[in-house]
DNA sequence: ACCATTAAATGATCAGACCAATACACAAGG
DNA sequence: CCTTGTGTATTGGTCTGATCATTTAATGGT
């Protein structure tokens, strides 16, 4: 079936190309010519066959070579599929007998990763990441309250006490993992995985900052930290939505700061 | 300086591999070996070189086959990073002379890409893609009756407007492209970034659902826009947010029930 | 039953080649 | 001078075929 796959389109596009050119046909629409490469018609393939059911979690697919010649394409082209796809979380790819491409249930790396990506580019402002957060945590806090059981909370508390035993400057960097991970337990006791999920997407770039940047070394966040807690036991939505309210604008007015420092710094 | 990155790890992680296996030094906290792989040293390196600010958006990497040899890695490898960061929406790859890989600002797709895979892939339910749906709907409706300018309400009935002009059945495609349009111009109003990022991520998969399972018809859509658009512009946020919540209502169990019913008829 | 060795399968990488599209230089013709 | 066509070099896209590294299962000895 995949034997029009390596035909060769160039002919026509060219014309195409060429009768827009000459503007004599401008007014009809044509579409843009866009010559689809051979691996992203196998990752297409892919996907489609997931989406219509007849790929699902835990299936294998075929090896590479055999794959390659079924679709006949080269083995190097269904290797650049199986990468996209496994970049994308959809497939895991594991050596040795009884390897090969496997299809997962999707992984929130590549969402993480484009947020950070984003950031680091330009193509997202740091003011804007930030209220993007507020906004979030704010729905995230309302959904905790409302679901959140005793086993969240208690995580919430040990995790807190982890924090509170780390306080040698050298610890900075396990310090910041465990404050991704109270925003991590805060967006689990939502009981909703999307929203576990966009919480993880605006948390995790946090510790790329604060890893350039620094912590605020001068304010007891575990105290803050304490509060809130009991705040969601007590079902206190509001209460608890301004103590992580004050808590966010005084790291984010912080990291304006430092970062723009930063940028002072290297002009 | 690439020079290292084909060196064999091979003795060195099977020594650890063994050590492990033998269980002596259990309590002993090794980190979990997993030996990188070529492509993903090279991505890291360019990712790092952008973090680091040694490049930016519209700079050009030199030629896969020079990087190739710079990095002492062969041309495939180079390839399958270019591949990963292009699909990441890093870099833009473009063929013929002054072609070449060039630094992008980052590219919202691979967010929404994931949101997709998640949802046909079991990874995220239905039921919580719609309350998170709806969770941002709540700040974006906020924010954007803060901030909506008049060129923003104007264009969100211009879209109203096209919608009513599609009232065939043929044209449902058409429809479910402006209707995916109105939450990105209502995103748009928040002049927050993030927060269209977000909501792209949240909206985008709505089109593969409604062709799927079809438009409720029974519903004209549009007045209960136009009572929303109204109270934007009235910066009355409450209201807005009642009218688009009780439309949300009524589209998620409209989704809910088909997708339902669809999963029925599977089985 | 246990352990070490071997073998086969499979992804990871490499090497070298050719194809296809693109942009630029340059010539031809108006 | 401007336009148009024609190379032509460059670069990503694909192919072929090979070797390396890792993993699992089979094998076989103790």
């Amino acid at each position: 079936m995949g034997e029009s796959l390596s035909i060769s389109f160039s002919n026509w596009t060219t014309y195409l190309q060429r009768t827009r050119r000459n503007g004599v046909d401008e007014n009809i629409s044509f579409k843009p010519v866009k010559t689809k490469r051979a691996f992203e018609e196998v990752c297409d393939q892919i996907r489609l066959a997931i989406q219509e059911g007849r790929l699902e979690a835990g299936d294998k697919l075929p090896a590479e070579r055999q794959l390659a010649e079924a679709l006949d394409v080269s083995r190097a082209t269904v290797r650049e599929a199986f990468r996209t796809l496994e970049i994308a979380g959809v497939l895991s790819l594991r050596k040795g007998v009884n390897g090969g491409a496997v299809v997962m249930q999707g992984d929130v790396r590549p969402i993480t990763q484009t947020i950070s990506d984003l950031l680091s580019l330009g193509g997202l402002s740091l003011s804007d990441y930030m209220e993007a957060r507020v906004c979030l945590q704010r729905e995230v806090i309302k959904l905790a309250c409302a679901r959140g059981e005793e086993a969240d909370f208690q995580a919430l508390e040990t995790n807190i006490d982890e924090t509170e035993k780390l306080t040698t400057a050298a610890q900075v960097e396990d310090r910041t993992a465990l404050t991704i991970e109270f925003y991590h337990l805060l967006a689990a006791a939502t009981k909703n995985q999307a929203m576990s999920i966009l919480m993880a997407a605006v948390t995790e770039p946090l510790g790329y900052y604060i890893k350039q940047i620094g912590v605020d070394r001068s304010w007891n966040v575990a105290e803050s930290r304490r509060r809130f807690v009991a705040h969601l036991r007590a079902r206190n939505a509001p209460e608890a939505e301004k103590e992580m309210m004050s808590h966010m604008e005084r790291l984010h007015g912080y990291m304006l700061q430092r970062t723009a420092a930063a940028a002072d710094r290297r002009s």
